[in-house]
DNA sequence: CTTTATAATGAAAACGATTTTCATAAGAAA
DNA sequence: TTTCTTATGAAAATCGTTTTCATTATAAAG
């Protein structure tokens, strides 16, 4: 268990949602994984621990999760029904093409130049997406 | 009939497809467009010049146009399947979250900043996504 | 440690979007 | 024209996701 998914625990049930050896396990999946895993994929990972789990609660937890803040949906050329652990602030995801591994890097600098670049276009800009795709440490080594 | 319709056209001509009725509503539909549209979004507007068209058809031609590179897919917050004109080098889009309007612009000082930041995380970054949202001029005046 | 109210569960069914199948129709080359 | 082949649309199949519903489990009260 690691400490992230105790905090998500916590945070649900402040929220008024019960624990169950089906959220544990979800949640446990989540928390610990370094790329982002789709429902199926957490479906097979939270099985291996809690047999019986459905795949409706994977779904409706995952819900959950994102609502409250604690995950986030990832877009990739393959689907973007993928998700991962959300960390604080606005942060913005570095993503290993070839091991799906991800870092988290934040873009604190960018709005000023998202502002001007809105300028330009005559758009007042709100919000931003971005995301880059590259290798991995491991992966530039050919590491498995 | 737009230039850009008639360059998709013989674009699709010159990669050995055949022009059909439907291809040509279906290409004019997203060529004349200044947001992006569903598959549903074409077939609903292409059908008003072509009765019997398919939405099957129209499955057809986005992933030929996309394979092309004639399209491409836009990621927003309600869904991923919708379908904008691929402008020419690397663009980006601004996109106005409320009408939906597009607008590109290139980064082409972005490079080095996303090579910087892959060197702080230790990734070799090759590829980028980046979408700004916010308000078009017409929407910030409230127009419909 | 019960009892109790209610939220959460999983199986099955429903659903909506996308893809496949297949017989027919249409494009383009001869 | 004729002929060959690609493209079409209707229907069926498929896939991921959501809803329904009877049952089970959590957590609060006694």
């Amino acid at each position: 268990m690691t400490g992230l998914s105790q905090t998500w625990l916590d945070k649900l049930q402040d929220n008024g949602y019960r624990l169950t050896e089906s959220r544990r396990t979800v949640v446990e999946a989540i928390a610990s994984s370094s790329r982002a895993l789709s429902p199926l994929e957490v479906y097979d990972l939270a099985r291996s621990q809690h047999a019986g789990l459905g795949l409706v609660t994977v779904y409706r937890t995952l819900e959950k999760l994102e609502e409250l803040g604690l995950i986030q949906r990832v877009h990739q050329p393959q689907g973007c029904q993928a998700f991962i652990a959300a960390f604080t602030g606005h942060q913005h995801l570095m993503l290993c093409s070839r091991c799906g591994k991800v870092a988290f890097f934040d873009g604190d600098d960018l709005g000023p130049l998202f502002q001007q670049i809105g300028h330009q276009t005559g758009y007042q800009v709100h919000d931003h997406w971005l995301q880059l795709f590259g290798l991995c440490t491991a992966c530039q080594n050919d590491l498995p």
